[in-house]
DNA sequence: GGTTTCGGTGGACAGTCGTACACTGAAAGT
DNA sequence: ACTTTCAGTGTACGACTGTCCACCGAAACC
């Protein structure tokens, strides 16, 4: 039987490949701990290369830190499109929504565990970077939300207000279902709440008029 | 002029005003950075002793990190309990609660900015004591609502989730806050983006009828 | 007043850290 | 075929890490 694909490996595709291996050492290394505590030195040694032939791919972990930002909320941005797949108004928007949500944390996991971390306790430039993510994320939303029935009444500002308390939700409840790993019976638990608390938040936009 | 109090300290008040220095310097080091990245020597070093003396107060800097929860959340029940001084039915309790958590986080900015951090980047039982002392606030916050008009047809559980919604919103605040510091128009904007969201999850609140 | 307690000292240790430097060998470019 | 590029190597450095140990001196105790 011939291998399907051993031409041996051209010169960028090996630095790719020592490239992706880093990217994984580092989001596994941080797993506990922060990459704020976590050594070029060891990173290095479990990808299995010298400690120097680190800075033929980053300048500094801070820079690896960056690139895994970007890695991250590319796997995030994968979801949000999932979720805005299929009929906008339909009644079961909240389900869908945290389905979603949560298939992509189990999925993800690592990805959702590296950018609750570092958002508040990354190098400050992770943390600008995190935080501006997450603000595109509530723009995102609010233009969605402005699309859905019974918002017409709605300014700006408040729609941009109600989707900062969606997204600080569901980033809550991400970070709560990864707090409980392995305990099944536990996390259905905080899946329900955070469907009743998405059902609650838009019972109260229903009835909400912005000031004039 | 006599000098008010020049008694030569006891060792116990010696001990104990190098205990205070070093908490104080943990909380001041890990301002940028972690708990989990910060050395005893940093932290001897700064206080001014020898890094062995160390040892003559924590077993080690996790043991460190579990003394500054116990206190930050000491303070933090000083500021719910400034919360619930006065009536508890007034109209304008939405405004009152956060005047008192903008307050706070200004007052016991290090204690914030500490909780905020080790609550997601933390060692594991520094973010377990974290944890647990947040969901002892939603079980008080529960017990406050159940007193509140309007709340007669609602179950535990419907309370228990409407209280983790408004905490998580509140956690988010204080973090907002922190992150702008120095910069007033910008606070100001966030603490009303905070006074919005709380009205909109109250006017849910009330319009929401637990399930049988 | 003699003894005990104990917060703090100072030196030494085996590791680990980031980074500088000169290098190799094979792929890429010509 | 000859040269250049460059991912990865190996050594070496001074600085910093946690912890062990014997020691000090003044407050606390009896």
């Amino acid at each position: 039987m011939p291998e399907p694909s051993e031409p041996p490996l051209r010169r960028v595709e090996r630095k790719e490949r020592t490239r992706r291996a880093i990217l994984d050492a580092a989001l596994d290394l941080s797993d506990e701990s922060t990459l704020a505590a976590i050594s070029l030195r060891q990173v290095a040694k479990q990808v299995g290369i010298v400690p120097t032939a680190f800075y033929r791919h980053f300048d500094s972990i801070d820079a690896l830190g960056l690139a895994l930002v970007d890695e991250a909320f590319a796997s995030l941005r994968t979801m949000i499109r999932d979720i805005r797949r299929g009929d906008p108004a339909l009644a079961d928007i909240v389900d869908r929504s945290i389905g979603v949500l949560v298939d992509h944390v189990h999925l993800q996991r690592e990805h959702f565990l590296f950018i609750a971390r570092e958002r508040a306790a990354g190098p400050p430039g992770v943390r600008e970077a995190i935080r501006h993510q997450i603000e595109l994320f509530e723009r995102e939303l609010a233009a969605d939300l402005a699309r859905l029935p019974g918002t017409d009444a709605w300014s700006d500002e408040d729609l941009r207000v109600l989707s900062n308390l969606i997204v600080t939700a569901m980033v809550a409840t991400a970070e709560s279902i990864l707090s409980v790993a392995g305990r099944p019976d536990e996390e259905k638990q905080i899946v329900e709440q955070a469907r009743t608390q998405l059902r609650m938040v838009l019972v109260g936009a229903l009835n909400w008029r912005s000031k004039p």
